[in-house]
DNA sequence: TGGACGTAGTTTCCTAGTCAACAAAGTATG
DNA sequence: CATACTTTGTTGACTAGGAAACTACGTCCA
């Protein structure tokens, strides 16, 4: 070839829109969620707990993704808000645990309304079978990635 | 109803997979990326470069949906590694105008190739259809996005 | 033509993560 | 049972980006 046969264009990978999406609906979300004074991490660690009752950090950055340096400041906050509670165990002496306070509990479900709202806003347009084809699509890869063992970040 | 009828889970939400998924392919690509000392940041405008030769950074900006002070110091760092050169605009005292060196036209090929075997690893497995359908759904949704205005993130 | 307004880019301050070093506690082994 | 290794969580240094204040230049118009 004479000309350098130009390189992929950005919007060829399927990564880009992935991401220009994915950005967006969070950035979305975030704003909605900023009027209840949280942030978009804040809402899933305390989602997290809704189901749990307690966890400890470790747990919590394994599902969300982070590290746990991350989520002991991210609980820092939460606790400063008076929305958790960090405790020693039990059992072991190292380990603590993190549990909503009550004020956190009747948060958590209007966070998930507007976490309703949002994904609405985004996806209710779609015909029905994309939206079961994009939900089926993105778990299988999710999956798949899972196996492949890795922090989920 | 006697229960508080729990709250929606996270992973109810095609935002929540996408998230996931897109952090992924994005962390994936970031390690990739990273062993030719690059950031995918960096990565996306020296490709938005490639094609035009020289852009002011607030068309960059616009373009990576970034704010301009990102793009700014985005671009002091792509200077310090001379991959790019910052120049004043003839015309308009206040313009600037970046543009890759050499160095930096040479290097997009090579980030672009790994864009590329980066995509592939995530959704060459996916069934042709569904690659196709997922991006279509993407860009109808990025699409849609933009028509309603407002910065991409 | 000079003053008000708008625009381009930079800078400062702040937030939220990572990574790596660490302390404290638990576990396993010689 | 003492000592090495592992695990839990915290901390500090650093990075990347947003928001808003700021500078410098351009444009408009009375």
């Amino acid at each position: 070839m004479t000309t350098p046969s130009s390189p992929s264009e950005l919007t060829d990978h399927v990564g880009y829109w992935l991401r220009q999406v994915s950005n967006h609906v969070s950035h979305a979300f975030a704003r909605k969620v900023e009027a209840h004074g949280v942030t978009v991490a804040e809402w899933v660690l305390m989602r997290q707990l809704l189901g749990e009752d307690r966890l400890p950090p470790s747990q919590i950055a394994e599902r969300m993704g982070m590290t746990r340096g991350a989520v002991t400041k991210l609980a820092d906050r939460l606790i400063a808000k008076s929305l958790l509670v960090r405790e020693a165990d039990q059992e072991d002496g190292r380990a603590q645990t993190l549990a909503l306070t009550p004020k956190g509990r009747k948060l958590v479900p209007k966070l998930a309304a507007l976490a309703d709202t949002n994904d609405a806003e985004f996806f209710d347009h779609l015909a029905q079978s994309d939206r079961t084809a994009l939900l089926r699509i993105l778990r299988g890869i999710a999956e798949k990635r899972a196996l492949k063992s890795l922090p989920v970040d």
